[in-house]
DNA sequence: ACTATTTCCTGGATGC
DNA sequence: TGCATCCAGGAAATAG
C-alpha cells in the first residue's frame, strides 16, 4: 500500500523517466470509479501536454504539465481561452494497489488497466489498479476549485517539531487514528503510522492529548526517521507495490512491528500484539511500548 | 467542531 | 473440489 516513502520513490523514477516528455494522446476506461475529474476534462487538460516535473504531495503523485501551444493549434476543438492558460496539474492518488507503469506501446495491457497515457517518445505511461481505490484528478493552476486535494496535512519531512505538537495535543482520539488523519499530517499510512509509534515507545490506543512532550518529541524523530530510511529503501513491498521501474523495496524487512503479530519483538522478543483502531490494524510490543 | 463508523473494490486466504 | 465468507485499507461520506 503506497505511504510517503512509496509514492516518494515512484515520483522520482517517474520524474526520471518521463520529464520532458509530451502527451500524445489520453486513453480513460470507462470504469467510472477512479476520476474524481471527468474523464473528457482529463483529457482534454492532458493531451498535447509536456511533462515538465513528477512530485509527491503527500500521498499524491502531481504530474506538472506545460501546455505544447503549437500542438494544441492543430486541434480544432480547443479554444483560444484554454491555449491561454497553459499551466495544469495532473494528480493521481494510488489508493491501496494503484501502479503507474511505463513500458513500451505493445506492451500486453494488464487486466485492470483505467488509463493510457501515449508519449511522444513512444512509450505509453498506464494506470493500473485492480481494487480501484485509486483516483485521478485534473487541476488548472490558479482554478479556485481544487479537485485533487481536499484540505492536505502538512509534511512530515518538512514539519518541525513546535508545529507538530498542535496538530496532536488537543485530541482525543487515539495516536494512530491521529497519524492516519490525512488533514493533519499528509503521507502517513498503516505501515509507518504503526512504526513510527514503536520507535516512541508510545502504544497505538493512546489517546493523543495523553502524550507528553517527551514522547511528541520522540514520536517526531521516530516518524522522521522511519520516512526517511524507507525512501533510502525503496519503499516497503507489502503485497502489489513496486516502484516505476517494476521493482520492489525492501523496506518490509526492517519492520518492527507492521506484519509481525505473534512473531517476537526485535529488541525483547516479546510477541508482537495486533489490535483493530478505528478498524485498522494497528501492531505494538507490549512490553517496549507504553 | 470532533469523532466514530460505513462504504467502496478485488482477489487471496480460510472454513465447512 | 467447490462455494461462501472474511479480510486488507485510504479516504470520502455518513452518522452520532
Amino acid at each position: 500500500m503506497p505511504e510517503l516513502p512509496e509514492v516518494e520513490t515512484i515520483a522520482r523514477g517517474l520524474e526520471q523517466r518521463i520529464a520532458g516528455d509530451i502527451i500524445e494522446s489520453v486513453w480513460i476506461g470507462d470504469k467510472p470509479q477512479p476520476l474524481k475529474s471527468p474523464a473528457a476534462e482529463i483529457a482534454n487538460v492532458l493531451e498535447h501536454s509536456r511533462i515538465e516535473h513528477v512530485r509527491r504531495v503527500g500521498k499524491h503523485i502531481v504530474f506538472d504539465l506545460e501546455r505544447e501551444p503549437r500542438l494544441a493549434w492543430k486541434n480544432a476543438t480547443r479554444t483560444r481561452d484554454t491555449i491561454a492558460s497553459s499551466r495544469a496539474q495532473w494528480i493521481v492518488h494510488l489508493g491501496m494497489t494503484g501502479q503507474l507503469l511505463i513500458g513500451p506501446s505493445d506492451a500486453p495491457i494488464l487486466k485492470h488497466t483505467h488509463a493510457i497515457v501515449k508519449l511522444a517518445s513512444g512509450r505509453e505511461l498506464r494506470f493500473v489498479d485492480y481494487r480501484r481505490f485509486g483516483r485521478l484528478a485534473v487541476s488548472r493552476l490558479g482554478a479556485e476549485k481544487d479537485t485533487g486535494f481536499g484540505a492536505p496535512g502538512l509534511e512530515p519531512l518538512e514539519t518541525d517539531l513546535d508545529h507538530f505538537i498542535p496538530l496532536f495535543n488537543q485530541r482525543k482520539t487515539p495516536i494512530k487514528s491521529a497519524l492516519l488523519n490525512q488533514k493533519l499530517l499528509s503521507g502517513v499510512g498503516n505501515i509507518y503510522a504503526d512504526e513510527s509509534l514503536f520507535r516512541a515507545k508510545v502504544r497505538p490506543r493512546r489517546r493523543a492529548s495523553s502524550l507528553t512532550r517527551a514522547e511528541f518529541q520522540k514520536l517526531h524523530k521516530g516518524l522522521q526517521q522511519v520516512l526517511r530510511e524507507a525512501i533510502k529503501a525503496g519503499g516497503s513491498s507489502i503485497n502489489d507495490y513496486v516502484n516505476a521501474e517494476g521493482r520492489e523495496g525492501f523496506f518490509q524487512l526492517k519492520h518492527y512491528v507492521y506484519g509481525r503479530e505473534g512473531k517476537p519483538c526485535r529488541v525483547c522478543k516479546t510477541p508482537i500484539k495486533r489490535v483493530i483502531i478505528a478498524g485498522r490494524s494497528s501492531h505494538y510490543c507490549p512490553h517496549c511500548q507504553k
